[in-house]
Parts: C-alpha cells; sequence; structure tokens
DNA sequence: TGCAAGTAATGAACACTGTTCACTATATTT
DNA sequence: AAATATAGTGAACAGTGTTCATTACTTGCA
C-alpha cells in the first residue's frame, strides 16, 4: 500500500525533525534550557505530539546522542585512513577532541549526562559507545602488533587512552580549565584553555606514552 | 556582646546543617532528586529559610563541593607523604580514583555538574580547583627535576595526568563502562567495571608515561 | 514595664518543568 | 453513509527553584 508507505515516511519524517529541532536548541539555547515545549513549538506541534514520538525526554535525547554519534564517527573517519596504526590513534584522539570541543552541548548529551542512558534497556548494549570502543581497540591492536604498547592488552591500553582524552574534553566542556591562565601562573602552554592548547596537551602525552620523538 | 557571638555561631551552624542534609541526600537518593524543598524538610526548616542562608541553589551546591573537596584533600593527605616525587604522583593519582569511585555524588559536584560553577563570581577564581592542580603541579615539578617527563613543562604534564584520572572516575561516574564486561568481548581486565581494574589501567598507563618497569 | 525597631522564619504564590489523558478532527474501512 | 481507526491537541497534575507579604520573636530605648 502506497499510503501505509507514504505515512511511515511521514512518522520517521517528523522523528527526524523533532531531533533536529532539539540539536538546533542545543546549539542556540545550551542543554540546560531545552524542554519539550520548546521543543513543541519549534516543530510546531503540541507537546503531547512529541509523546506519541518519543516515550520520553530520555529516549527522545537517546534518539539526538545517537544523531551526534553519527556526526562524530564521520568527523573522526579520515583519521582511519592513515597507513601506520601509531598514526591512527594519534589522529583519531585528535579528531575526537576537535570535536568535543566544537560540539559542547552533544559532546554532553554523548558522554556526560547520566539522564539519556537511562532509557536504555540494557545499560551494556551501548551500541554507539561499544562500536567506538571497537574502533579504538581495534587500531590499538595494530600498534601492539607493531611492538608499541608494551606489556599491556589492548582493552586497558585503548581504556586508558579513551580516558585521556574524554578527561581533557569533558574537564573543558564542564568549564573547570579556567583555573588555567589566572594570574597565579606566569605563562604555560595552556594559559588559553583553547582547543590548539589541549591538542599541544594531547600531542605531548602521546609522545610520551608511545616513546616517539616525533 | 556574647549574644551576637551566639547569633553568629547559630548561623554558621545553621549554615553547615544545611550542607549536610544536603550531602546526606545525595548519598540517599542520588544527585537528580535532591531539591530545596527537601533539603528544608530534612533540617527541619521552611524553603524560604534556606534562601536567607544561600543565595540560591547554585550558591549552596558550591558550598557542599567545598566540603566535597575538603574530604577529598584529606583523603588524598597520605599520598603527599611519599619521599619518591615520582611515588607521590602514583599514589595520588590512585587516592583521586578511589575517592571518586567511592563518592559519584560529590565528585559530580566538584569536576562535572556545570551548575554550581555559575555561581563562581569569577570562574577564574575556583580555588578548590587551583589548589588542586597547583598540588599536582609541584609533585610533577619535582619529578621533572628528577629526570622524568622529559621534554615537556609541568603544566602541560600535570593537566595531563589530571585528565586521565578524571577521564576514568568520570566515565565510570556516568554509566559509560558499563560497555566493558559485555559477551562482546571474551575476557579482558576490565571486565567487571569495579575499582580494581580502573586502578589497574591507571597503574599500567603511569608505567607506559614514567618509562618504569615497577 | 511598655513600646518601637529590627531580625528570623514562614509558606502561599509564580512561572517553569516532564508527563498524562479525555477530547477533537481527520482518514480509512465497511 | 456510518462506523471505526488513527493523529493530534492542550488543559491538568505533581513536581521544580525562587520570591515576598505576613507573622513571630528578640532587642534597644524611654
Amino acid at each position: 500500500m502506497g499510503i501505509q508507505d507514504r505515512k511511515q515516511r511521514d512518522r520517521e519524517a517528523l522523528r527526524r525533525k523533532i531531533i533536529e529541532a532539539a540539536v538546533q536548541l542545543f546549539r542556540e539555547q545550551g542543554y540546560a534550557s531545552v524542554s519539550m515545549r520548546k521543543i513543541a513549538q519549534r516543530v510546531e506541534y503540541s507537546v503531547g505530539t512529541l509523546y506519541l514520538y518519543y516515550k520520553d525526554k530520555d529516549e527522545l535525547f537517546l534518539a539526538v546522542q545517537s544523531f551526534a554519534f553519527d556526526q562524530a564517527f564521520s568527523y573522526m573517519r579520515p583519521a582511519l585512513e592513515q597507513e601506520d596504526p601509531l598514526d591512527r590513534v594519534h589522529q583519531l584522539g585528535e579528531r575526537y577532541i576537535r570535536f568535543g570541543l566544537q560540539h559542547p552541548d552533544l559532546y554532553q548529551l554523548m558522554f556526560m549526562m547520566e539522564n539519556p542512558m537511562d532509557a536504555l534497556e540494557d545499560e551494556a548494549n551501548w551500541k554507539p559507545g561499544i562500536r567506538l570502543h571497537e574502533l579504538l581497540m581495534n587500531i590499538v591492536n595494530d600498534c601492539i602488533q607493531d611492538g608499541h604498547f608494551p606489556g599491556t592488552d589492548p582493552e586497558t591500553t585503548s581504556f586508558t587512552l579513551w580516558s585521556m582524552v574524554h578527561g581533557m574534553v569533558s574537564l573543558q566542556v564542564s568549564q573547570r580549565l579556567h583555573i588555567y591562565g589566572g594570574d597565579h601562573l606566569e605563562d604555560c602552554a595552556l594559559s588559553t584553555g583553547s582547543e590548539e592548547m589541549i591538542i599541544h596537551a594531547y600531542r605531548h602525552a602521546m609522545q610520551l606514552i608511545t616513546h616517539r620523538n616525533a
């Protein structure tokens, strides 16, 4: 039935419009001040309608999170084209950081907020997280085959690397890095707290970890 | 005037009772579900009274954060008694992690929530953060004097170390580590996601960074 | 002592939040 | 054409942080 198909398409189109409106509002007004009513107003439907398309706010935000992961993955994709596995981790980390800093609201939704995670039927089935972690772990595995990261397993090492870049991004996103650049520190590489300064710290760290004097 | 003094003491006692009630409620019911009315009920005063002692919720929570930092610092204190500066960083990191994992609600307040930070008159004057960072940086500086962390400055290195441990703790606290231990991974050191497993990863990382085969 | 001034505490009220559900309007099927 | 699904609505509910007119009590002064 073509009509059924069209209805299905309409349904999915509205589902998409809703999460796009949510993303837009995140950008414009920040995570905290996005309410169901504001989203409804933006898509020009009533509040109740949102609940016909998403069970509750958590489920809606989980869909936005999924959308954000798509964006993140395609942003990080070019890193995978590097020949040397060590270059792949390097680039992947750098792109991870840049994406997080440039989209703080999406990053919060992906890795910092507790809320949307509750909507997962089983927390262990957090697919985007699994996908990201497997991506990283495979590359780390290749590195180990090349003799890097001696004495560790890919699991532990990839967790460590993830923690480091996540730590850098999330401290910045949650406003904890304003301590750098105050008068109490004369001059240091992090004085501005900008993206490039964080990348600089990341590169130094990777140098230390990989024993490479690039 | 002794009466004035007593009033002053009463005032401070109630201020303290309020933040203690807040901490208690964090423990019992989790961060998200602690409201001003619940705190008021716990201290057996009306809601309005809380606003005579704290300008708003952010300011109250900032006071709780300050309380949490006191706890954290005294928990981490023993680490500073180590002779070797490298042992000091090692232990400091380990204690940082353990404190965070054992007090997830306080940790959220200290390093993850945006809210209470807005209450700072000047974000760059986040005193507990500055204190923690100076503590770490001084130790790192001692390490560098001993020839460790070659080619980096204490600023960058201490930021990196902080990021790593914060990343580990915050990923766990915000429920992002449930991906470990699923069926999609046979066996790995992180399978349980427990405190000891995170400490294990931390130690491996420190080994890599410090080029030490302890 | 009696009265005024000042302080401390209250809780109803306001504007917001996520969520529900009786109701209407439209579309499909019989 | 009538009956039946389906889609959309928005007032209502219980909760949130915050304010402020009103009360209760304490202090200082005549």
